[in-house]
RNA sequence: GGGCCGCUAGCUCAAUUGGCAGAGCAGGGGCCUUUUAAGCCCUUGGUUACAGGUUCGAGUCCUGUGCGGCUCACCA
C-alpha cells in the first residue's frame, strides 16, 4: 500500500492509501469511460427479479428447444459474485435480493472484443445489468445466455472475498468473511456477502411487523412519545445526557417509554403501545447494547394476569408467523412458545433452586446467605435488591422454556401496584426464555399518593447509591392525580426476542449497526 | 472497570526451540466453447495492530498502548 492521489475525471476523489487492487479497478473504470460507458449510469433497466426469472423459466413449456427458441429477452440487475472465463466463453453469477443466477457469455453471441472487455474490466462486486434469454446448461442449471451487458456501478474496493456455491441445498463457503469486528465495522460488506446475515434482518423485520399486527388487531393504538426528555424515568438505569442549545436546556435520552405512555391513559386512550429505541448508559454485553428496541404497551382495566395471558399469546403468534411454528431451536435447546407457559412465583423459584425462602428472611439474614455462598454483599443493597441478585444468580439460568416469574418485592418495583393482601409484594412478572430476561410487566400503580411516596423512597436510595438524586417526575404525578384507570403494563426487549427466533447468542448479531468503540 | 485470549497479504489461515514471512482464494499476464471453489502455466502483493525493550538475530520473548472476543462486575 502507498499513499497516492487519484485523479478521477474532475479532480481528486481520494487521498487515502489505495491497494493495488483498487488502483487496478480505477484503471478499469477509466477504460470504461474511454469507451463511452459510464461506470455509474443514472438509471437501470430491469424486467425481472432473478427469482421471478427462474420461476418464469421453469413454469414455461418443458420443451427445452421451444423454450430457448422462443424465449423472451429479459433484463436482470445484480452484483457480480463469480466469474469463470474459458477462452471464447465465460460463466458468471450475479445476485440480487431475490437470489442468484448463472450468466453465459459467448464470443459468438456478443463478439470476441466484448467478451474480452468483460473479462478485463468487470470485477467481482460490480453491479451490472444483463440482457439475454434463459436456457439450461448441460448440467441443468438455469442460465441467462447474454446478448448484452452493462455496468451499473463499478466496485472499486474489493468485497472481502467469500467464495461460495450452492450445491444441492448445501451452501459451501470458502474464505468466509467471519471476523466479528470487521463484520460489524463494515456491516454493509457483511450483508453483501453473507446471506445468512441478511436473513436475520428479514426475520427481525417480520418480528416487528407481527408484533404490530397482533396489537393492532386488539385495538391497541401505536403512538410515539419523546426520545428527548427533561426528566428520565420508568426504569433504573443511567441515562445519556445531551443539551438543547437554543433553549439552554439539559435533556436526557429516554431509558423507557413508561411514564409517557401511562400519561396517555390519563388522556383517555385505553390501549397504547410503542415500539422504539431506549438508551441506557451502561455496560455492554452479549445481551446489552447501549441503544435497544423496546416494545411497551399499557392496557386500561387489565391487570398483570391479563397481561400474562396476552404475552404468551403474542409471543407464540410471532413465533408462528416468523418461524412457522411455536417450536424454535435456540442454542441447542428446543423452545416451545405454545401457551400456557410455566408460571412460578419468585418466592417459589428461589426456594426451589437455592433453598432460600426469603419471606422468612430479613435483609441481614439474606446477607448472611450471600456470605455463606461466598458472594460479596453490596454495601447498600435493599432487601429486595438482595433477593433479585440471588434470583439472577441461582434461578435465571435454569429457565430455558418460557417461564413467568411473578410477585416481586415492592422496594425494587416503584411503579407497580402492591398485592391486595401483601403490602411488601407487587403484582409484577418477568418472562425468562433461553436464559434471557425477555419481558417485564406489572399491574401499574395508579395511586398518585402512593406513587409519590415510592419516588421519595427511591430517591433516598439513589442518593446513597450514586450521589445523584433520582429524578422526581412531578408532571407524571400531576397526570396521575387527574385519575389514571387501573391498567396492566408491559415491556419487552425486541432485540432479545429476535435473538431467540434467529438462534443468535449475541445481541449484536441482531442489530444492524451495533455500538463499537471508535477506531483511532 | 477487572481477568483471560487474540490481532500475520484484500479475505481465510500457516510459520517447529527465537533462525530466509508462506499457502489457498482474490489481484496481474497467458492458454482454454458447458464451467460452477473451473482447470493449467507464470506472477504481483507484508511497517506481522502500534510504540518501546531483550537478543548476533523477534511474527515468536518482555513492557506499554489501541482495537476486538470471551468472562466477571455494573445494569429495579
Amino acid at each position: 500500500m502507498r499513499i497516492i492521489v487519484v485523479v478521477y475525471n474532475f479532480g481528486v476523489i481520494s487521498m487515502r492509501s489505495l491497494t493495488e487492487i483498487e488502483q487496478n479497478r480505477l484503471a478499469k473504470l477509466e477504460r470504461l469511460q474511454e469507451r463511452g460507458e459510464s461506470p455509474f449510469p443514472h438509471r437501470a433497466e430491469r424486467t425481472h427479479s432473478i427469482a421471478m426469472a427462474t420461476q418464469y423459466f421453469s413454469e414455461r413449456s418443458s420443451d427445452k428447444e421451444e423454450n430457448e427458441e422462443n424465449g423472451l429477452e429479459i433484463t436482470l440487475c445484480g452484483r457480480l459474485r463469480a466469474v469463470r472465463t474459458m477462452g471464447k466463453l465465460a460463466f458468471a453469477h450475479i445476485e440480487d435480493v431475490s437470489g442468484r443466477i448463472q450468466l453465459l457469455l459467448r464470443a459468438d453471441a456478443i463478439g470476441k472484443d466484448r467478451l474480452k472487455q468483460f473479462e478485463s474490466d468487470f470485477d467481482l462486486g460490480d453491479i451490472v445489468q444483463v440482457t439475454g434469454k434463459l436456457m439450461e446448461t448441460r448440467t441443468g442449471e438455469v442460465t441467462l445466455d447474454l446478448s448484452g451487458f452493462r455496468m451499473l456501478a463499478k466496485s472499486i474496493s474489493p468485497l472481502p472475498a467469500a467464495k461460495e456455491v450452492d450445491a444441492e441445498g448445501d451452501r459451501k463457503v470458502y474464505s468466509a468473511f467471519d471476523n466479528v469486528e470487521a463484520r460489524y465495522r463494515e456491516r454493509y460488506a457483511d450483508l453483501a456477502i453473507n446471506p445468512h446475515v441478511r436473513e436475520i434482518f428479514r426475520v427481525r423485520s417480520r418480528v416487528v411487523s407481527a408484533l404490530r399486527s397482533f396489537l393492532d388487531k386488539r385495538d391497541f393504538l401505536e403512538v410515539e412519545t419523546p426520545v428527548l426528555q427533561p426528566i428520565y424515568g420508568g426504569a433504573a438505569a443511567r441515562p445519556f445526557s445531551t443539551h438543547h442549545n437554543q433553549l439552554h436546556q439539559d435533556l436526557f435520552l429516554r431509558i423507557s417509554f413508561e411514564l409517557y405512555l401511562k400519561r396517555l391513559l390519563v388522556g383517555g386512550f385505553e390501549r397504547v403501545y410503542e415500539i422504539g429505541r431506549d438508551f441506557r448508559n451502561e455496560g455492554v454485553s452479549l445481551t446489552h447494547n447501549p441503544e435497544f428496541t423496546q416494545l411497551e404497551f399499557y392496557w386500561a382495566y387489565a391487570d398483570y394476569e391479563d397481561v400474562m395471558q396476552m404475552t404468551e399469546q403474542m409471543v407464540a403468534f410471532v413465533a408462528k408467523k416468523v418461524c412457522n411454528s411455536p417450536l424454535v431451536t435456540y442454542q441447542g435447546h428446543q423452545l416451545n412458545f405454545h401457551p400456557p407457559w410455566r408460571r412460578v412465583s419468585l418466592r417459589d423459584a428461589l426456594a426451589e433452586y437455592s433453598d432460600i425462602d426469603y419471606v422468612a428472611c430479613s435483609a441481614n439474614q439474606l446477607a448472611s446467605h450471600f456470605k455463606s455462598r461466598g458472594l460479596k454483599v453490596p454495601s447498600d443493597a435493599t432487601r429486595g435488591k438482595l433477593i433479585e441478585m440471588l434470583f439472577s444468580k441461582y434461578v435465571e439460568p435454569h429457565f430455558i422454556q418460557p417461564t413467568f416469574v411473578y410477585d416481586y418485592p415492592r422496594d425494587i418495583s416503584p411503579l407497580a401496584k402492591t398485592k391486595e393482601d401483601d403490602s411488601d409484594t407487587v403484582e409484577r412478572f418477568e418472562v425468562f426464555v433461553g436464559g434471557l430476561e425477555l419481558c417485564n410487566a406489572f399491574t401499574e400503580l395508579n395511586d398518585p399518593i402512593d406513587q409519590e411516596q415510592r419516588f421519595l423512597d427511591m430517591g433516598g436510595n439513589y442518593d446513597k447509591d450514586s450521589g445523584e438524586a433520582h429524578p422526581l417526575d412531578l408532571d407524571y404525578l400531576k397526570a396521575m392525580s387527574y385519575g389514571m384507570p387501573p391498567n396492566g403494563g408491559f415491556g419487552m426487549g425486541v432485540d432479545r426476542l429476535v435473538m431467540l427466533l434467529t438462534d443468535q447468542s449475541s445481541i449484536r448479531e441482531v442489530i444492524l449497526f451495533p455500538h463499537l468503540r471508535s477506531k483511532e
